[in-house]
RNA sequence: GCUCCCUUCGUCUAGAGGCCUAGGACAUAGCCCUCUCAAGGCUGUAACACGGGUUCGAAUCCCGUAGGGAGCGCCA
């Protein structure tokens, strides 16, 4: 008999932009599915109606086609008739729910939210968990009845099972175990009718015959719960794996304050998706792989056991150490496509091309790159006391020579070295180090050769003149 | 408060009782190359949270302590 398939899912509610953390875990659930030649589900978990909304879902697509994480079924994409927005679920939902209440495992509460919330301050006061009650628990149908009648729109809570205990394996966590009687009852319909996360998410899983749910480690212990309404509902268990969560460099849960935390943001700072699919899979992921790998490597490379337990922190100096490996490879044409966005306009194809060659190497991200530019071709840019020191130091007659070489031999490096060298003397760091300042106002940078290809005659010439006079 | 999870170099991690005087990658330092920087090559610095136990032997097993995190929502 062959393998079932794994089929895997990222579900994201669009109630906001694609965080590293969940970019993570779509990384991680995608390769997975490549890695097994399975399928990868997209499904959009819009139940929230308040903080939902279709401009995130459409980000949320854009983020993951970016990645090149692509989708074998999704919201648009549903080759079997499936619907992969939950708000277009509600028949299925509605069917499961009648199941349950008819067969008593969830029953009808009317406490409103006011009553709970206090409820629960109440309890946490008194230094007890803050579970529910059990107040509507036993309600006979005669008092629902009359409820209903008065108007009152219940929601609709999951009988929780007495005295029993849950087990199931997490493949990152090991063996777990939970006493039913430390989970109260939880709502799983909201009194407007919509599902609540604990009960679509699960069913859905079980329905669109998810295998394996990688999910984020704040998920650990509402599994017990959600195990709970499928056996119920007699619907297949998946197996789950819980990745432990990404930290900013303060070792707190990455947010929005670490900066660079949504797909988006690194995206627009330049950052390349391969170099984004790298950083992410060694967080919390070990390989015996090294170097730049391809999406397809990675998936090959993918083991779930090789999932780290303890919580990953994201430096952003560790993602550009492989955006530098990733930049530096890049084709000529992909280079130029990466940086078109920093480049001034109206540079001919020519200099385009020149410039990017002459920099590429020593750039990480497109704003240094705009830098140099403004470097290059703006006005000879001023140098501090430091620098103009070293400058006069090398004398008059210096630039005098070096601005006299580009009259007569054009912007080449050699005649220039050789007229410097026979009108001062200079040499090795006395002799570099002042052009270099002159032409650039910086003390880093590429070779001078091709930089002189780069800065329009006219401003190389300028910029010599400046300290010949 | 209760339940659960986590803790090895700066960072990501290898490590499932002797192979560990703890290995790798990135970062970092030095050297080589070199007009600088980058790239490349070589060399180095650097970690088992703490305390008890079990054992001939513990990073690895057990107990506790400390620190961090999650969950207990008509949020997902």
């Amino acid at each position: 008999m062959p393998h079932a398939q794994v089929v895997t899912r990222f579900a994201p509610s669009p109630t906001g932009e694609l965080h590293l953390g969940n970019a993570r875990t779509a990384l991680f659930s995608w390769l997975l599915a490549r890695h097994s030649r399975g399928r990868f589900v997209l499904r959009i978990e819009d139940t929230d109606a308040e903080r939902s909304r279709p401009q995130f879902a459409e980000q949320l697509y854009q983020d993951l086609r970016w990645l090149a994480l692509d989708w074998d079924a999704g919201p648009d994409r549903d080759p079997d008739g499936v619907h992969y927005l939950q708000s277009a679920r509600g028949e299925i939902y509605r069917h499961y729910f009648e199941e349950l209440r008819v067969a008593g495992k969830a029953y009808p509460c009317f406490c409103s939210a006011l009553e709970l919330t206090l409820a629960r301050k109440a309890q946490l006061a008194a230094g007890r968990p803050p579970r529910y009650a059990g107040t509507c628990r036993a309600l006979t149908p005669t008092e629902i009845e009359r409820r209903q009648a008065a108007g009152s729109r219940p929601t609709l809570r999951f009988r929780v099972p007495e005295g029993q205990t849950v087990e199931f394996v997490d493949l990152v966590h090991g063996e777990h175990r939970y006493v039913t009687d430390d989970i109260g009852d939880f709502i799983i319909r909201r009194a407007d009718g919509s599902p609540a996360f604990f009960f679509s998410n699960a069913v859905d899983d079980a329905e669109m015959g998810i295998t394996h749910v990688l999910r984020g480690e704040d998920h650990l212990t509402i599994t017990p719960r959600q195990l709970l309404l499928l056996d119920a509902l007699a619907m297949p268990r998946p197996t789950y794996a819980h990745v432990a969560l990404l930290t900013g460099v303060d070792g707190a849960p990455l947010s929005k304050r670490h900066g660079a935390a949504s797909v988006r943001e690194l995206r627009e700072r330049g950052y390349l998706p391969l170099a984004v699919a790298n950083h992410l899979f060694r967080l919390g992921h070990s390989s015996t792989e090294t170097g730049v790998l391809t999406l397809a490597a990675l998936a090959k490379a993918f083991d779930v056991k090789h999932l780290g337990r303890a919580p990953a922190r994201f430096e952003i100096s560790q993602l550009d150490a492989w955006q530098r490996q990733v930049a530096h490879h890049l084709s000529p044409e992909a280079a130029e496509q990466w940086l078109v966005g920093a480049l001034p306009p109206g540079l001919s194809d020519e200099d385009r091309h020149r410039f990017i060659d002459a920099i590429r190497l020593n750039i990480v991200l497109p704003a240094e790159a705009a830098a140099w530019a403004r470097a290059l071709y703006g006005e000879p840019p001023p140098l501090n006391d430091e620098m103009l020191a070293v400058v006069h130091a090398a004398g008059r007659g210096f630039f005098a020579a070096a601005a006299g070489s580009v009259v007569q031999h054009g912007a080449e490096l050699r005649p220039m070295i050789d007229a410097i060298r026979t009108a001062t003397g200079a040499k090795g760091a006395a002799l570099w180090k002042p052009l270099r300042l002159a032409l650039t106002g910086r003390a880093d940078g590429p070779e001078l050769a091709p930089l002189l290809n780069v800065i329009p005659r006219a401003s190389i010439e300028e910029r010599l003149r400046r300290f010949a006079g």
